[in-house]
DNA sequence: AATGAATGAGGATTCATTCAT
DNA sequence: AATGAATGAATCCTCATTCAT
């Protein structure tokens, strides 16, 4: 049943943002979800594979409403503007799977961390190849594309940490014109 | 002994940011300290009070760094371009902190969380001030200076980790030219 | 299973009344039990729940045999003498428990000491009930039945501390008459 | 230095009888006697010959102090009644020592256990053989003396007891009459 | 597919005792 | 005689994972 794996995602997800992944047990996971402990490894290898899956998950989805919203428009500038809303929109219905991303993992073996990372930032390549076309028209400072975009992952992070600090009171969106400004204001030629 | 003291903060400094809190042990820790396990209580009370050492002190010496280099420069923008060139250059001295510094941090109840990164922000604040003035002052655009705050510290976090996730091949602190470059531009008038 | 649970009740009772409380662990305790160590604590919360369950669930059926002896003895004299004799036997056949009874409890508080032995003497107000209504029938003395109460406990565990100094070597039951006759004697008008 | 043992033993009997003897640590009594852990060992073999002095010295002061009141008086219950009120009067300046008496000391080697109690119930021969010449003399019934040591002596703990769960707030010596008067009776022919 | 009792390796912490000064 | 830093064996408890039902 897809919807008991699911299920289990939604609530692990849930605790882990709230407790952090090493004082998250399986026991109480299973409990909230009302299914027994051995179930639980019917539909995942292990505690660690259950991890992955909630990031892997909830990145592929961000990915994917960014791309759709994203890839009609035209004008590069108006472009990374509705990036950075998607961003932050996403960000702020499933602010558990940021505090769970911006956390090291380092009980993650070496050689699954740096892919972990790695992963995470190819999914933005699409991105990045908007730029390096922008900076070859002149658009943009001759800048290296890398550079940039790491640059506004930093930036957008920066200002969702903050506003999880301040237990969300505010719209997280509304801070995509304060953004935006500084953002493209700093690569525009 | 002031020196044990120091010699198994930095010990465990180097365990943790490779390994990660949960995962680190008073055993190992004390092993590679070439002291007894017994000893390790004598200068902490426990783990986390370890744990929270390594960041207080680590971030102190960070600011005090910082201040001391910068409070003297007239210009505001050649302090802003000081203060981006010390805090990577103390990173990429120290990148074992940063690592500890993003990392879950389990002992951690949502309240403290909380507290633990606002007494991080809170430090930054003479800069802030900095940039209320140079808003004043026309110099710089009418934004919140909070907002300018958080998306510097986005800039230089993200270029950080990305640094790291790039096993360190490259120099930090050569970022600094970037990252003045797109940050002020952003948020000069 | 609640089998499992007596079983580690009883392995207990033995182990602490021969070693003590503090020097009994819980791997030996699980270990003569044959169970793994991560069972015990499926059914007590952790050595000190074990502790208590022993005495309370000693104590409340020590109460509960000799209730159901005495109640039905009318004169007063005969009720004595059977309680005496209740007592004495259910020492004798349970001797574990008195010796884990009059054992240092470490982990309890000052107040919870109290408490643990007001509790113990409280469950004896049905017999000081019927201690009150003799003295004022006149058959004994004008004295403050609790001090009554206090010396006849102090007479029993006299000779039930006595009798296990010996080494049980003989019937402790047969005790009862000299008891009878002293405290009797003692209180009868 | 006479002077410092004293001391230790004066300040562990303190808090050995408020925290029981598994809780107490050397660190504390020394930092309590305000002198450094090894002074210590200078004075005491290890922990377990503390509390050995402790109870030995206090009980050697008992029977001392007992004996020098009781011994010039002729009257046989005279005698008794002043035993009473001595033991009694003792406790009730010395109520730390009674706590650390009663409790069973498992961590006593069985063997050293043994010989604890012995050599308490041994102090009392010499009134043991009052006792006897009484009963030849036929002025108490014909019971085994040993038997009324014991109960004499359960009667004053359980009095003693109960004086310590009631916080000590009424005089234990007044207790001396109706411990008198139940005891004597009893055993009065 | 589902259960949950049972497992046992692992880890933080305590504290009596030692010993160089 | 006195100190107190250092030791490390000892012990409680946790929790991911297994497996018989």
């Amino acid at each position: 049943m897809k919807n008991k794996r699911n299920l289990i995602l939604k609530v692990a997800e849930k605790i882990i943002s709230e407790k952090g992944y090493s004082k998250t047990t399986i026991e109480e996971i299973t409990k909230k979800a009302k299914i027994a402990k051995g179930t639980f490894y019917l539909y995942f290898k292990n505690k660690e594979e259950l991890f992955n899956s909630i990031i892997k998950e909830g990145l592929d989805n961000l990915v994917i409403e960014i791309k759709k919203e994203v890839e009609n428009i035209e004008d590069p500038f108006e472009k990374i503007k509705k990036g950075i809303e998607m961003y932050l929109s996403y960000h702020e219905k499933n602010y558990s799977l940021f505090k769970i991303l911006i956390q090291e993992k380092p009980f993650l073996k070496r050689k699954n961390f740096i892919n972990f990372w790695e992963e995470f930032f190819k999914k933005w390549d699409f991105i990045k190849k908007g730029f390096d076309e922008e900076i070859k028209k002149g658009n943009i400072k001759n800048l290296d594309s890398e550079d940039i975009i790491y640059s506004l992952l930093g930036i957008l992070h920066g200002n969702i940490h903050r506003w999880i600090l301040n237990k969300r009171k505010y719209s997280l969106v509304k801070k995509k014109d304060v953004i935006y400004e500084i953002f493209v204001n700093g690569i525009r030629r």
